[in-house]
RNA sequence: AGGGGCAUAGUUCAAAGGUAGAACAGUGGUCUCCAAAACCAUCGAUGUGGGUUCGAUUCCUACUGCCCCUG
């Protein structure tokens, strides 16, 4: 069963699970257990001056533990999933060669997706003035337009993407324009990829309704624990609500308020509802990923375990510590 | 206690003597460069008992519950 390929690969530990289950707490004893050290992956929290908003791990709550993609850019600048893996794999290096054990800890299932199994993006060089111009006929022309070209060029896309999903249509467009090839086969692909690594995926999960009552009482405890200002100097700072960084559970809404969009109360009730969705999102992703080894964080499983003796014994198991 | 009003999906609201609609919530799903984004699908209701009627959820009536006014 155990390839000779193990010798090669190199350990990798994942931990992730929908927001607010409590990931963070766990990562820290799993670090300490394993003598592993954590890279975030988190599209929010490689942001500095968004602390409360993402609930971003505190220095102290660290233990000593190192920690990899936090507070690496300034919230005015751009991330996307291909400055993630290009971070995240050199964090990783370097971890090896203290030798140490990376944990990739986060609930960006997309991010994870692409260090896992290496996703080739190169074929596309940012370019934002076809993009721009794309926007602009979806825009002027309706998606149906925009629709209609991809179907033109790409029709075996078009049976995955719904017309409706402008971000999708463009990105395939974008794809064939730059390289002449559909964007369907290259997902076929990278589809087929195997992973570097000998690795665990560990998704910590509890009871919906505790996972969503967890979620109301934490943007509650935001709003109190100073959000709004934070928003506030990030405005002041010149962050737009057109930024990535902005587009964050919590900062849109409040922002919105900040506008006189919305009260607060309702600013409060929709980061509730949205966090809630997302949540719901991020299940549904891990539940189609293949690989993924789930842990209830409460009730008995294995044996009776805690989480962390679960976790531990598989990956003894796995033979990615011994 | 007396008078009046209301009772439709989890919630807020529609409609109608003949198939009860919507929004939000809930649930399931898509995702390979904005992913805390974007998008798709779907479950679900006429308070209870009588009566009129071919047919009542709608009209009548009693009950129950809620709201308002009076005391």
């Amino acid at each position: 069963m155990v390839s000779k390929k193990q010798e090669v690969e190199r350990p990798l530990v994942i931990l992730t699970g929908p927001t607010a289950v409590g990931k963070t707490a766990l990562s820290i004893a799993l670090a300490k257990a394993i003598n592993g050290e954590i890279v975030s992956a988190d599209s929010m929290q490689v942001y500095r001056h968004m602390d409360i908003g993402s609930a971003k791990i505190t220095a102290e709550e660290m233990a000593g533990v190192p920690h990899h993609l936090i507070d690496v850019l300034e919230p005015t600048e751009a991330f996307n999933v291909v400055i993630f893996q290009k971070l995240a794999k050199e964090a990783i290096e370097e971890i090896y060669d203290r030798g140490r054990i990376p944990i990739l800890v986060g609930g960006t299932g997309f991010y994870i997706q692409a260090v896992l199994y290496d996703i080739d993006f190169t074929e596309n060089d940012e370019d934002t003035a076809l993009r721009k111009e794309l926007e602009a006929l979806a825009e002027n022309e309706g998606a149906e337009a925009l629709y209609d070209r991809l179907k033109a060029v790409d029709p075996a896309s078009c049976e995955n993407i719904h017309a409706h999903n402008v971000k999708r249509v463009i990105r395939a467009l974008e794809f064939y324009e730059k390289t002449g090839q559909p964007i369907s086969a290259h997902n076929e692909a990278q589809r087929q990829n195997v992973s570097p690594y000998r690795f665990a995926y560990f998704v910590l999960n509890d009871k919906r309704e505790e996972i969503y009552s967890r979620i109301d009482r934490r943007v509650e405890q935001m709003v109190k624990a100073g959000l709004v200002e934070e928003v506030r100097r990030l405005k002041e700072m010149g962050c737009t609500k057109d930024m990535v960084s902005m587009q964050g559970l919590g900062y849109k809404e409040i922002l919105r308020y900040l506008a006189g969009e919305l009260t607060l109360e309702e600013a409060v009730t929709l980061i509730q509802r949205d966090t809630r969705h997302f949540a719901k999102r991020q299940l549904t992703w891990f539940r189609r990923e293949k690989e993924v080894i789930w842990v209830e964080k409460t009730g008995v499983d294995h044996n009776g375990q805690n989480p962390l003796g679960v976790m531990q014994e598989i990956l003894r198991e796995k033979s990615i510590i011994l």
